[in-house]
DNA sequence: GGCTCATATGCGTCAATGTGCATATGAGCG
DNA sequence: CGCTCATATGCACATTGACGCATATGAGCC
């Protein structure tokens, strides 16, 4: 159980339907977790089974009624139960480190490009999350252990993101040094490499 | 198809049995992707009903016969052609962050116990990523193109629990100097909270 | 003789996850 | 009128993963 636990967790800081839930996973702790809206509704019923949340439906007009999701005492112990279990070190399984460890056996120019990409996801991700950092916490301390918590959480996604970020330079500039030997480089005009 | 790619990209280093590969996967890749006997030999069943792999049956004496499995040509342009394709940055999903996202509704000292275990943990494996880098790679430079690619390898690992490790230092100085404020922290005799 | 260990392969089940599809409606665009 | 978008919920199927169990045998230990 995982998905669920991370779900009682966003609950905790206030009520939230389904959809809400689904958006929530798509910014804020889907930072570092993904979750699709089929996958949280299916979550949702089990938890509600459990009788770990509440929901209210709210009647609407114009639009499906909406359930809003509450937390119950249930679910808060059940929570703080998962909480107090100990964790389990994740892997860190990205398709990039399984094509360098065979990276003599694989096409260069789309591991490339493939790294090009990885660099900006990983430093737009990475300025994201200084902009939110210097919005949220701008003299970089927090007061309640909420914040704390929050405060800890987008320091290690912002470190995260520049490590993975500085690698793919890295990776690219010893892919250049390497690839002038055996593969032509082919950049746009005007643009050359130093070692060419 | 995430594992199946990974023994494919195993196998370019040599022919392996599924008991290596699940010894391989206890060590050197295993370090990034966990994945247990099971797993990999229903994987394998696979590739070979795909013609990815090829089976060769090796007679023993005394222990069950073992298959080495070979990529064949089929396999090697199938790792190719998923090389080439674009890598999907994967989401961190760690445990100990959505429990820092719930802060303020758990219960500190197990926090902090499981804090100080992962510490350790990732202590322990930066030490050993060290470990291997200055026994494969003493002078922090790579030949051809595979040792490149482990050259990289180590250093994300190493870079990335170095990383954690941190994050979980800060994480428990921030702890202590916030829960001298409303639990009582027990420590050793003779230490001291500086705000308590 | 029974115990575990290392070697070597595999099945079965269930939870977790990923992907596609279905339903319902008002609002805005062409 | 048909098209897509945003809101709001959900089912069905396939894959992936985690965990236990089964089989077979020589070697070493008590």
């Amino acid at each position: 159980m995982a998905l669920g636990d991370a779900i009682l967790a966003c609950l905790t800081e206030r009520p939230m339907t389904g959809y809400e839930l689904a958006k929530t996973f798509d910014s804020s702790i889907g930072f570092f977790w993904k979750a699709d809206h089929q996958q949280i509704y299916r979550e949702l019923s089990k938890l509600r089974d459990r009788g770990h949340i509440q929901g209210r439906e709210v009647v609407q007009t114009g639009k499906p009624n909406k359930l809003i999701y509450t937390l119950t005492p249930e679910g808060r112990t059940a929570l703080r139960h998962w909480a107090a279990r100990p964790s389990t070190p994740p892997s860190i399984k990205d398709d990039l480190l399984v094509r360098l460890h065979a990276l003599d056996s694989i096409d260069i120019e789309p591991m490339r490009t493939d790294l090009m990409a990885r660099l900006e996801h990983h430093r737009d991700r990475h300025a994201n999350y200084e902009r939110i950092l210097k919005k949220r916490f701008p003299d970089g301390t927090a007061e309640g252990r909420l914040d704390l918590g929050n405060l800890l959480l987008l320091r290690l996604g912002a470190r995260h993101e520049q490590m993975v970020a500085d690698f793919c330079e890295e990776a690219l500039e010893a892919l250049s040094a390497m690839s002038g030997k055996s593969t032509v480089v082919t950049l746009e005009d005007g643009k050359r490499e130093g070692k060419g």
